[in-house]
DNA sequence: CGCTGTCTTGAAGCGTTTCAACACAAGTGG
DNA sequence: CCACTTGTGTTGAAACGCTTCAAGACAGCG
């Protein structure tokens, strides 16, 4: 199976920042815009960290100093709520990052990480970090981009609370048809994780989704495919 | 009324930023470590505007190219959902800021901006803010250091979206209460606004204030104030 | 003071959760 | 490769919590 992994990404570059032989992408959002040797000067500070799949990356309560930059693999970020509920925050794709609160003052996680599969991530040290933010400053902003990027998201999400679970997750799919780019498309996590996010039980979702099939908006084939047929419709719910 | 807010201020220093005779506060989680000198430069460049209660700051749909940052009075940032339902985001406080992502690309506010009661607020153009970033690095950090903050708590509120009205409650009486840093407190908002934020209606939040009530957990007075009996309990909802 | 919007309370209806039971798929070890 | 195990996904029925609508009380503001 990483096989598989590898195939996928032999065609990408070398990775920039850390020095493996196997091909990178995280560098791309934050640091791709930097000249050779300021590259190389944050590689020199970088750590390299892999994980299998379910292992755990951090836990709420751990201390925490350094960012995380998701190489390759996925990551999963959730919080147990009051009940001790888990409640999935997002999925992380190589290019993303988390740990960034962390960064900026003295504390602890709030969330917990997963590696859905097998995964590697860079490490880098907020002491480092910050020495670079101020050195090159263009990386702040890239940085400032990011996160204003997913505090809209994180708002709008917020927004859509009130909403029925039908609402919520025929906006959910159309998303995720967009940022795949291809209509028979594949959730891009277990049904078990999507009913987290969407903030409901596996057990409703799977009735919505029956729902929506048997009203004739989408078609759920096999694996996790998911094919919409009336995306006009989908949207007026 | 604007004694009282004069009043309130009065011990306060004057604006560093923007050149009001009224003392201004809003520079100080971003700006209020910088030289005299280079206060002045972005002195220079801020522009201020007040709005009375209830007028629109911004409304979904405009471009927006400045960050605003509040002076004086309180600003409602909310957003219509799908259903047409208003979903409270956050309130502003002097000091807090808004317009954070029209700062990094192009695009148009995605909530509203409303005045809560007479507000001031200092504008700073993308173009110049962008120029003192780069300039100033270190108000990059302050930015990052805020966005990560808001951040962890959309996260955190997202994450309890699954739990009952009533607890939800509980927790935003017990956060209020902590950030008042005295016992009977007074609600940062009407009750109106504050079932929209915890994403219920007012009639279910009027009901649920008044089963705490019963219960002897709390006890509501006059004008917006409320009275912890029983914080152990609260907690445990 | 009177208007307007906010707040409260009741009763009915609806959506979602919960529990339980079963089907199914994926991963493991013989 | 098969059987076994484990976790994910599905479906039904009952119970619960919340919303909705309507009507009245109250407070704030001109």
């Amino acid at each position: 199976m990483s096989d598989k992994e590898t195939a996928l990404h032999s065609h990408r570059h070398d990775c920039f920042i850390c020095s493996h032989p196997e091909p990178c992408i995280s560098v791309v959002p934050i640091f791709n815009h930097l000249e050779k040797e300021q590259m190389d000067e944050i590689m020199k500070t970088v750590r390299s960290v892999s994980f299998i799949k379910g292992e755990m990356i951090y836990r709420a309560g751990q201390r925490s100093d350094s960012l995380y930059i998701v190489n390759q693999g996925r990551i999963k970020i959730y919080r147990l709520s009051e009940s001790g509920k888990e409640q999935l925050v997002r999925i992380l794709k190589p290019g993303d990052f988390t740990g960034e609160l962390a960064l900026f003052k003295e504390t602890v996680h709030e969330s917990f990480a997963e590696a859905l599969e097998k995964t590697r991530v860079c490490l880098i040290k907020r002491s480092d970090l910050q020495k670079f933010l101020l050195k090159y400053p263009s990386i702040s902003l890239r940085l400032l981009a990011e996160f204003a990027d997913r505090l809209e998201q994180a708002e709008k999400q917020f927004s859509l609370v009130t909403e029925k679970v039908e609402t919520r997750l025929a906006l959910f799919l159309a998303e995720c048809m967009e940022s795949e780019g291809q209509n028979p498309f594949v959730l891009p996590m277990s049904k078990k994780d999507l009913a987290s996010y969407l903030g409901t039980t596996p057990e409703t979702l799977s009735r919505k989704l029956a729902d929506l099939e048997r009203q004739g908006y989408i078609r759920q084939k096999a694996h996790k495919k998911i094919e919409i047929l009336d995306m006009e419709g989908l949207l007026l719910l």
